[in-house]
DNA sequence: CAGGATCCTATCAGATACTG
DNA sequence: CAGTATCTGATAGGATCCTG
């Protein structure tokens, strides 16, 4: 059934080539700290060393990086206040909302079925069946 | 709407540390080589040229890599069979299987907004406001 | 046909130091 | 606080040659 539905998205098998943006945008959320950023964000309003801490492991250079590419790409608003020391606050736009839903799924397949994915490599790792 | 379901899902926001097999499933999906080959499998069984030709701009070595990987890890099923020339059948698992629709839903995301995320991005190349 | 083995390099990304 | 700039090691990944 998935077979089916799935190729109703692409009648051409050469889908992958023939929409060079497909390929492009899935490699816009084919990205480590852009699925954390995202997944933070979700739930609301942060500032730049809220995400930082908790996402935890970023580097400073990969997460204003990362927010920057975001930035540019429509999926989060940046907002400066003018104070002193700075703030900033970071947020989804709509159309950033809009990522969430499939990205949550994306999440929820992996700790649904990551289990199964470790049994596979260990049983794959102490035996050589083939 | 997003953020509570998204919210239901991690009681603490620290979940990216506090669940550390998410971080690693998740980067198994957020590979281009796996995308592409889980989509085109989810067609049918292929055989490593036809897998090869349909992705299109992938090497040699990264075909090899990407399957040996997604077999290792359970996703998709590898069957050698003893002719001459060998001949050698992928197919996605039940396991891999699953997959397919949490990454179909992906590439929907791309194809409905991937025109929203071009023109963000034009409109903040030719002038910067803020 | 379906790869295995090597070589080589562009990009990624962490660590560190500095600033308005 | 919220970054920028620079250096550098790691590694992803392409090109090429070879084989049962």
């Amino acid at each position: 059934m998935y077979v089916a539905s799935i190729l109703n998205m692409a009648q051409s098998h050469k889908i992958l080539n023939s929409h060079p943006y497909l390929r492009q945008t899935l490699d816009l959320v084919s990205d480590k700290w852009v699925t954390a950023i995202i997944y933070v964000l979700s739930q609301g309003t942060k500032r730049y060393g809220e995400l930082h801490r908790e996402i935890g492991d970023v580097s400073q250079r990969m997460l204003t990086r990362t927010l920057r590419d975001l930035e540019r790409d429509g999926l989060v608003k940046r907002k400066v206040y003018p104070t002193n020391p700075p703030t900033v606050e970071y947020s989804l736009t709509s159309l950033g909302e809009t990522l969430v839903e499939p990205l949550r799924l994306l999440c929820q397949w992996s700790i649904n079925h990551f289990h199964e994915v470790e049994t596979a490599r260990e049983s794959k790792d102490n035996h050589i069946d083939r």
